[in-house]
DNA sequence: GTATATTCCTACTAATTCCATGGGAATACG
DNA sequence: CGTATTCCCATGGAATTAGTAGGAATATAC
C-alpha cells in the first residue's frame, strides 16, 4: 500500500547525488551509471525537474545538471509533486458531489485529514536533512 | 500521488455502513446498493475483511454482515492493511541489499519516516473517529 | 568547421496493477 | 423444495507505470 513510483524514487535519488556535488554540475549519464538507473529513463526525470525549476541545466559538450537551489531550501514535497502532482487519496477530495452520502461526506473527511498527515511530513524534510539523516 | 485503491474507498465505506445498523446485519448486495458499489466486487472485499476478522458472516436465507467489534475498538489501519497489505512505501525497507549506497541507504531512512506519518494517523484513527467526525 | 558530448523532444512498446464481471458451488431457512 | 445468501475461482478489459528508441538542438574543443 501507498508504493512510491520508481520515478519518484530514482528522482530523489538523482537529486542527492546532486546536492553532494557541492555546486557543479553532473551529466545524466554519469549519475544513471552511478546510481544504477535507466539512462533514458533518468533523462526524462531530470526534464521533468528542469520544468519544475528544482534544477539547472546546461547543454553540449561538459553540459549537465545542478540544484537550483541549495539543498537545505528544497523541500522533500517540492520534489514528489513536481514528479508525480499533488498528493490526493481519492479523487473528491475537491468534488463534494461524488458520493452517495451527497454534501457532507464523512469519510471524505477522514480522506482530507491523511493528506495533511503525508503533506506535513513532506513539508517538514528538506534535501538536506534527507543528506544527513 | 497515493491515490487509495477503490477496494478501500468501497471497503471503508462499507464498513462504515455497518456500523450504522447497530449489530444487525446487513447483505452484501444491500450494502452495494445503498452505497453504489459493484455488487459482485463488493462481495470480493468483504471476503478479504472477514479473512482478517474485521467482520462476521452467516451464509443462506437471512445471512449477511455485521462488525466482528465495535466501531471505537476498529482502527482505520486494520482496515487499510487487511484489503491492502502493510504501508510500504519502497521496497527497500527492510531489504538493505537493494541499493547502489549499499547497507545505509540515505534515501530509505526518508521512507522509513514517511511510514511512520502514514500508519501513525491510520493508528490514530477508529471506524467510529470516521463516523462522527 | 568538424567531431563529440550533452540536453531536449516525441513517440512507442512492454509490463504490471487495478477494476471489475461471470458462473456456479455450498449453506441456511421456512 | 425453493429461495436468498455467502463463498470460491477464473477471466477479461482498462489504466497506469516503467522503460526504449531515435534523433534534433546546442555547446565545447581542437
Ligand atoms: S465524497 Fe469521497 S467517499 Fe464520499
Ligand atoms: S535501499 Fe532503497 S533507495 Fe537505497
Amino acid at each position: 500500500m501507498f508504493s512510491v513510483p520508481t520515478k519518484t524514487q530514482y528522482g530523489i535519488r538523482a537529486l542527492v547525488h546532486l546536492a553532494r556535488m557541492e555546486g557543479s554540475s553532473a551529466a545524466s549519464a554519469e549519475i544513471a551509471k552511478a546510481e544504477g538507473i535507466p539512462p533514458k529513463y533518468l533523462e526524462g526525470i531530470l526534464g521533468q525537474l528542469k520544468t519544475a525549476g528544482l534544477v539547472h541545466s546546461e547543454r553540449g559538450k561538459n553540459g549537465g545538471y545542478r540544484l537550483a537551489r541549495s539543498a537545505s531550501d528544497l523541500r522533500m514535497i517540492e520534489i514528489v509533486e513536481a514528479l508525480e502532482g499533488e498528493v490526493k487519496p481519492v479523487g473528491c477530495l475537491d468534488d463534494s458531489a461524488v458520493c452517495a452520502q451527497g454534501d457532507c461526506c464523512l469519510p471524505r473527511i477522514f480522506w482530507v485529514g491523511l493528506k495533511g498527515a503525508i503533506d506535513g511530513y513532506l513539508e517538514s524534510k528538506t534535501l538536506l536533512d534527507v543528506i544527513e539523516s
